[in-house]
RNA sequence: GGUCCCUUCGUCUAUCGGUUAGGACAGCUGGUUUUCAUCCUGCAAAGGGGGGUUCGAUUCCCCCAGGGACCGCCA
């Protein structure tokens, strides 16, 4: 058996979409697995809708969430010329033939098979007919000679064995009249140039296998294996497309899903073992197989994939999660300031108590961020006078002390508790106010902390000035 | 319409003929708490329907129903 070799081949035609993500993730996976290689191909033969910047981004994602593909990328309009040598050797041999109908000739038997509700399928007229017939006005496109008679059988490495007609395929294009190849054959001549052992993809490509398998063997190459996984589908229960809202990388980085969270979550979408949620990268490379991929298609589900999110803030070390959070804000929100970032690294043992996304977390550090705090209206209506006082006294107090700790500050807050006859939210709710604009937030020790002395002091006298 | 595939809690799933059908997320309780959270208890929640095979079926087979994918000179 030779060395496991799997590939990931998306068309530059936009971002990367999720399912295709998942796609890549478990070819990737399971190839590391195997002790294989991963490789990609751009397919851009369609010029129209192929940009070299998709093609740029599509690496930048894969890479995002941590695939890295083995050699150059295989980039298939460069390889055109192979597969026109190829669709011509089918020619020549036999397996292939020219096809002289015209668009309009083959539109009209869709249509009438479709007023007549019987499948359409290609008649195979030229199939048998003498070329001298050819009319001379038109450009012949070569089809394959697919099998007619019998069955054919699929041993999926997913979903079982899968057994087809033979007659329920047509005469598949293969050379357009333009003379430029199609996708049925530049995949198959590809996969074989490039070694591939195992295909692994969406299994809306399940038909396309069938075809393709027919030129691997009248090409006499090796068949590699096939995995059809099942596609993700929309909570509507329809295949995911690029049009839906929340379907490519992006929509979920820039709300702040961390790459390794998401990782996770596409990981265990529609694949599992035993009761096992949370892999590490190793954990996954070391854990995955094929028989592991479920047959029947998952929905793509928000909550979960924020609380993998959640799971992974919590749990990954500060300075991981701090550069995530670099990262995150310097492409989606705006850079942390050199002079925050002692601060910030620091308090993310609280900020993240409360946040699913990083985005929760640069929302929840607004108050260390902000060298002025922005003043929630109603909030502020809720320090009146004796909260003044309360605030003032505080300032006294803290004024004095060197540095801020919890031990300084409890004895502090109590007392004025205790002085003004009132609860800790008598004397929280004003200064958490005060210091962060808002009535909501971390604790109150955890900001007074986190912003340090000097902060606190400017914050506090700002109020006070304000009479 | 044709071909093919799928079907366990709302969602992702475990079970490879014998289980009180397990876990996770979401939901709902209760508790801790300094607001908001976190954290910790607990609760509720599933084998589409009908036939077989078997001592015994969620598990194996068949039929039906429902859902999905494909049916391009796109990839």
């Amino acid at each position: 058996m030779s060395k496991v070799a799997t590939r990931f081949a998306p068309s530059p035609t936009g971002a990367l979409h999720i399912g295709g993500v998942r796609t890549a993730l478990f070819n990737w996976l399971f190839s590391k697995n195997q002790k294989g290689t991963f490789h990609l191909r751009i397919e851009d033969t369609d010029k129209e809708r192929s940009k070299d910047e998709h093609k740029i981004q599509i690496i930048k994602s894969l890479k995002w969430i941590g695939i890295e593909h083995d050699g150059e990328e295989y980039i298939q309009s460069q390889k055109i010329e192979d597969h026109i040598k190829i669709a011509n050797e089918l020619l020549q041999k036999g397996n292939a033939y020219k096809c002289y109908c015209s668009v309009e000739e083959i539109e009209e038997q869709k249509k009438r098979a479709k007023q007549k509700k019987i499948p359409y399928i290609y008649n195979r007229k030229w199939r048998d007919t003498d070329e001298k017939d050819a009319p001379k006005d038109i450009k012949p496109v070569i089809r394959f000679k697919s099998k007619i008679e019998g069955n054919s059988k699929l041993k999926d490495l997913v979903q079982g064995d899968i057994e087809i007609e033979n007659n329920t395929i047509e005469d598949f294009i293969i050379l357009r009249n333009d003379g430029t190849p199609t996708y049925n054959l530049s995949a198959t001549v590809d996969d074989h140039q490039m070694g591939m052992t195992h295909i692994i993809r969406g299994d809306d490509h399940k038909i396309n296998t069938f075809k393709q398998i027919q030129i691997y063997q009248a090409m006499s190459w090796i068949v590699p294996e096939f995995a059809h996984i099942p596609l993700i589908h929309t909570i509507e229960g329809k295949k995911l497309s690029k049009r839906d809202n929340a379907s490519t990388l992006d929509d979920y980085s820039k709300i702040g899903i961390m790459p390794d969270a998401l990782r996770n979550y596409l990981l265990r979408l529609g694949w599992s073992y035993q009761d096992k949620e949370i892999f590490t990268l190793d954990e996954s490379i070391q854990h995955f197989n094929l028989e592991g991929i479920g047959k029947s298609p998952s929905k793509l589900d928000m909550s979960r994939i924020l609380s993998m999110n959640e799971h992974y803030i919590k749990t990954i070390h500060d300075n991981d999660l701090y550069k995530n959070l670099v990262e995150y804000c310097s492409i989606y929100k705006e850079k942390i300031k050199s002079d925050k970032e002692t601060k910030i690294k620091s308090s993310l043992y609280f900020l993240k108590n409360k946040a699913k996304t990083l985005e929760d977390i640069f929302n929840n550090a607004q108050y260390i961020l902000d060298d002025e705090v922005k003043f929630n209206e109603d909030d502020l209506k809720l320090i009146d006078e004796k909260a003044k006082k309360i605030i003032n006294e505080f300032n006294n107090q803290i004024n004095k002390l060197e540095n801020l700790d919890r031990n300084k500050l409890e004895p502090i807050i109590n007392n004025l508790i205790k002085n003004y006859e009132t609860n800790f939210k008598g004397v929280g709710q004003p200064l958490r106010i005060v210091l962060t604009g808002s009535k909501f937030g971390p604790g109150l020790y955890d900001i007074i902390i986190s912003l340090g002395k000097d902060d606190v002091i400017q914050r506090l006298g700002k109020v006070l000035k304000q009479n």
